[in-house]
RNA sequence: GACCCCUUCGUCUAGCGGUUAGGACACAUCCCUUUCAGGAUGCGACACGAGUUCGAUUCUCGUAGGGGUCGCCA
């Protein structure tokens, strides 16, 4: 039998950086062997649903690259893929589950399911057998007195009816399984086999929530993170492919991807780890496809321009010099506006030493005297000024940085001067003076 | 409270009876340097206590600590 696996969140909150593990785990699983991986809405409690939940959930999937092959907007053979939708098919198998006396009615209408009462091991990739003794808690609830059904009967029910081999998920539903376990028997059913994998904790250790940085999948997007490091980070929080280095291709974790593998212990969530991540992975983009991430970043920065190619080559000069798409913009706003402001500190520095007001003139003259304007062409004349002033080009660099882009960190300064041109440069420079350092 | 899972550097982890306990992130120092980046080195861990064994990080039990579950939430 082909393995089927499915991620069934519940869209009462955003897409959550553990329940985007789930799914990735469950999405590596079926890629891994070849099977389907499926998406079910479980939206049975109307009060708590929301359309902004909802798509989170499918937006944040898609962002990570986690496609399904069933289930809303994917269609499939099992549908519909709403719990909502699919009140008939609960109906049905409450009704053999009452033919086979394992279910009665309280007076207010709610429905018990008859616990067997006998004990319940589940067989657990991750955790191995962990057998639970005959249970003293009361029958559990499977239908709400107002006819709505409850999250361990449906979640059995659709498991049986999608066909589902593997439930991967949190470790926070090992407690419950042998509920669901007893479910299947009563169904007649053979259980799937489960695999629970540990929690993501916040840094200082207990459950990461709402208000813990890195939470929400949609925080990643906005700081400017890429799908592929946070998928490349996710995937080894947890599981260990035991490669010599940690950055991975999608096709390699897929590749190497065992469920057996995954840990049994908990991970605490580590934000400079997954920055490193993206920084890496940042580090690999061409000149266009870096312009084509950071466009979101830079357009929110209010920055324009109509040279693509001169935008592309400013920003490919500083990605060595980031971890975060949205930290670009202030790493290249200079490029884009000759108003950009200079840092404080550095300038007061700067003040201080009247010599720097005739090195950055003799700068502007070997500048202006260019007649052609390359890389190479401004290093020269960088030198050639340095010579006539006798310092050394370290003295002068940094100064040029400055005058050139208002900051004391960014890309070499024949760089920012060819970039920019050589009539931006002397302008540049003339600002500089005229500005402050006279 | 009952039950379940877990426990190697600060964090993620390798290890599956005998290792100088390895790597990555972070951190520190040094080198390079026009800043950033980069390179090198270093710092740093088997929760504790009993067993089993010639020998335990590794196997068993207990203790402690952490996490989770016990809803007409999912």
């Amino acid at each position: 039998m082909s393995v089927r696996v499915r991620f069934a969140p519940s869209p009462t909150g955003y897409l959550h950086v553990g329940g985007a593990r789930t799914a990735l785990f469950n999405w590596l699983y079926a890629r891994h062997h070849g099977g389907t991986f499926l998406l079910r809405i479980e939206d049975t409690d109307e009060a708590r649903n929301t359309d902004a939940a909802m798509a989170a959930i499918f937006e944040g999937l898609r962002w990570l690259g986690l496609d399904w092959d069933e289930g809303p907007e994917a269609g499939g053979n099992c549908g519909p893929y709403f719990q909502s939708q699919r009140q008939a098919i609960y109906d049905a198998y409450l009704e053999k589950l009452t033919a086979a006396g394992r279910t009665y009615v309280e007076p207010d209408g709610a429905v018990r399911f008859k616990f067997s009462r006998a004990a319940i091991t589940v067989h657990d990739l991750v955790c191995g057998d962990v057998t639970f003794a005959p249970t003293e808690e009361p029958d559990m609830t499977i239908r709400r007195g107002n006819g709505g059904y409850i999250f361990h009967f449906v979640n059995v029910v659709d498991d049986i009816e999608m066909d589902i081999t593997h439930v991967i998920r949190g470790e926070d539903h090992l407690s419950n399984t042998w509920k669901h376990i007893d479910l299947f028997h009563a169904f007649g059913k053979e259980a799937p086999t489960y695999a629970h994998v540990p929690l993501i904790l916040n840094p200082t250790g207990s459950k990461m929530s709402k208000r813990d940085e890195g939470s929400a999948i949609q925080s990643y997007v906005d700081k400017g993170f890429l799908p592929e490091a946070v998928f490349n980070y996710l995937c080894l929080l947890g599981w260990t492919p035991r490669t010599e280095g940690e950055k991975l291709s999608r096709e390699t974790l897929v590749a190497l991807f065992d469920a057996a593998e995954i840990h049994s212990a908990n991970a605490r969530f580590d934000m400079q780890k997954c920055t490193w991540f993206n920084a890496q992975y940042l580090r690999e983009l061409s000149p266009e496809g870096l312009l084509a991430a950071a466009r979101p970043f830079l357009q929110q920065a209010g920055l324009t321009w109509i040279d693509e190619a001169m935008a592309a080559a400013a920003i490919f000069s500083v990605k060595e010099k980031v971890s975060l798409l949205s930290e670009i913009p202030a790493w290249v706003h200079y490029f884009f506006r000759e108003d950009y402001p200079f840092e404080e500190e550095v300038m007061a520095k700067l003040k201080a030493k009247p010599e720097n007001s005739i090195l950055l003139t003799a700068a502007r003259e070997a500048f202006a005297a260019q007649s052609e304007w390359t890389e190479a062409s401004v290093h020269t004349a960088v030198e050639e000024a340095a010579k006539v002033c006798a310092v050394k080009m370290g003295a002068l660099m940094p100064l040029l940085r400055f005058a050139l882009s208002g900051q004391s960190r960014g890309p070499g300064v024949a760089t920012i001067a060819h970039l920019v041109g050589k009539d931006s440069t002397v302008r540049r420079i003339d600002r500089a003076l005229a500005l402050h350092l006279h």
